[in-house]
RNA sequence: GGCUCGUUGGUCAAUCGGUUAAGACGCCUCCCUUUCACGGAGGAAUGACGGGUUCGACUCCCGUACGGGCUACCA
């Protein structure tokens, strides 16, 4: 996505980082204390902890710093001014916390959920301004918001339940009016069912993330999408799928298709499970409409160390010959390295059971045939090896499976003749007659036991 | 536990009260292909449960069950 601003593309709304916009939000909280709808909490960590042990019982397992509670605490609510005044001149640590109202109905739009309501004596009273004067989630949201100017926040549910906080800050503030339309997204799941997360991807192989990232804690690095062989156009499609559609059944968009198609009111309201094999799904989709030489040049800068040096030509036509059996970038080394270098294993396995000394004969031949071949093109070579075939009294049919073997090294890739002509006269000899010396040692070695 | 959101095949999902309940991924069979794929033709597989409302409910309402999210000086 192209956001209008950004640090890098900087207007009228920055700064941009949270860090930056420090100062801000102080004076914001400040105005809260004053009107009654904050205050000053000196709790300690510690405090904190003991809260939740004394007031945790089986009903109720997880004590929250709220209505029932805040009248116990050490805060600006149960000390007098002086006491306040004292610690707040001694640059005691403190936060800045809400005063959620007693039995209020906080009720709100969401544009994919309809009306959704709270009791306020249900939330607690969350954190605003933290003790090294950073503004949490929750206040930094909607200063945020409003200064910036932002008329639709779409995030996903798991904000539903602090949504209620948020409402409460714009009202306070006196924002109102200029409240933005919520759009609580449905969750992306993993096969389990749980809120997607790292977890999963190390569980079942998948990628979690857009790009690669390193846990800064353990410099532990975590593959991304990208890194995986994933295109742009292919992982915004799949991601854009989950949760909506445009009611036709089509399935692959552009950017630009998308944003045309979109509409909130087709957004859907669950979860959806993400499925790996779906999604490599939607990747190979995208690697078979993109144009052989945009997807070459893509490669290049995907795996420069392997395509970099490959002539951009050759690597359009080659990825023209194999795209279709690609899921991934990655991909597409396993299914063209033969292209560029001779293969590094040979499934010898799959032929030799049946070799005979006519298969040596004929492959003799085909290398004087070959050799002397002055057309070096797929119709021709074909027709040639179709005659020697025949007139070894042998069937073309048994004799392309070793050919393929001796010149992709396996039992995949694009027909033979075009390989052959791609990898070119001198180098589709060298590999016959190599492949040949392997068998012709193999049989003597057996022969000798 | 509390609050809150959700529930159509294994997964993504269409349906906006009346259909033989689409389509896609995956799986299986066959065709094409002298490999693998692509492509084509088929197949198995779905409305959580119980009540209402209605001439008629997958669709609307209520309850139950199940699942998710949140419950931090994290976002």
């Amino acid at each position: 996505m192209q956001p209008h601003e950004s640090p890098a593309n900087p207007g009228k709304f920055g700064p941009y980082r949270q860090s930056e916009r420090k100062a801000l939000y102080t004076p914001y909280a400040e105005q809260l204390v004053e009107q009654g709808h904050a205050y000053y909490a000196f709790d300690t960590p510690e405090e904190l902890e003991r809260m939740r042990q004394n007031f945790k019982t089986e009903a109720n397992p997880s004590p929250t710093y709220d209505g029932t509670t805040r009248l116990q605490m050490r805060n600006s609510l149960t000390l007098t001014p002086q006491e306040t005044e004292t610690l707040l001149a001694n640059g005691t640590p403190r936060v800045v916390r809400i005063k959620m109202p007693h039995n209020q109905n906080i009720e709100f739009a969401d544009m994919i959920r309809g009306s959704i309501s709270f009791n306020s004596s249900m939330v607690d009273d969350k954190v605003l301004l933290k003790a090294d004067g950073m503004p949490t989630y929750h206040l930094a949201v909607v200063v945020d918001d409003y200064l910036m100017e932002i008329t639709h926040a779409f995030r996903g549910e798991e904000w539903l339940s602090s949504a209620p906080v948020h409402v409460l800050l714009w009202q306070y503030l006196g924002w109102q009016q200029h409240m933005p339309q919520w759009a609580h997204l449905p969750l992306i799941l993993g096969p389990d069912g749980a809120k997607l997360s790292k977890r999963h991807g190390n569980k079942y192989g998948f990628p979690i993330f857009a790009m690669n990232w390193t846990d800064p804690s353990k410099s532990e690095l975590t593959e991304g999408f990208k890194e995986r062989g994933f295109l742009p156009e292919a992982f915004i499609n799949l991601l854009a799928l989950m949760g909506w559609n445009d009611g036709t059944g089509q399935e692959i968009f552009s950017k630009a298709a998308m944003a045309a198609a979109f509409d909130m009111s087709r957004v859907h309201s669950a979860g959806a499970q993400f499925d790996y094999e779906k999604a490599k799904w939607y990747n190979q989709e995208w690697i078979k409409r993109l144009a052989d030489t945009d997807l070459a040049e893509r490669l290049k800068r995907f795996d420069e160390g392997r395509f970099g040096h490959i002539n951009q030509e050759l690597l359009g036509k080659v990825v023209g010959l194999v795209k279709e059996r690609c899921h991934l970038l990655t991909d597409f080394w396993n299914q063209a390295s033969f292209f560029f270098q001779p293969p590094e294993t040979f499934d010898t396995n799959a032929i030799a059971p049946k070799w005979t000394s006519e298969k040596t004969a004929f492959f003799q031949a085909l290398l004087k045939d070959w050799g002397a071949a002055e057309q070096w093109e797929p119709s021709e070579i074909e027709q040639r090896f179709k005659n020697l075939a025949n007139t070894h009294l042998l069937k073309p049919g048994e004799l392309m499976l070793p050919l393929r073997i001796m010149l992709v090294g396996g039992k995949f890739g694009p027909g033979v003749f075009d390989v052959a002509t791609m990898v070119g006269q001198p180098e589709t000899l060298r590999r016959i007659e190599h492949v040949l010396q392997l068998l012709f040692t193999a049989n003597a070695s057996t022969e000798m036991v």
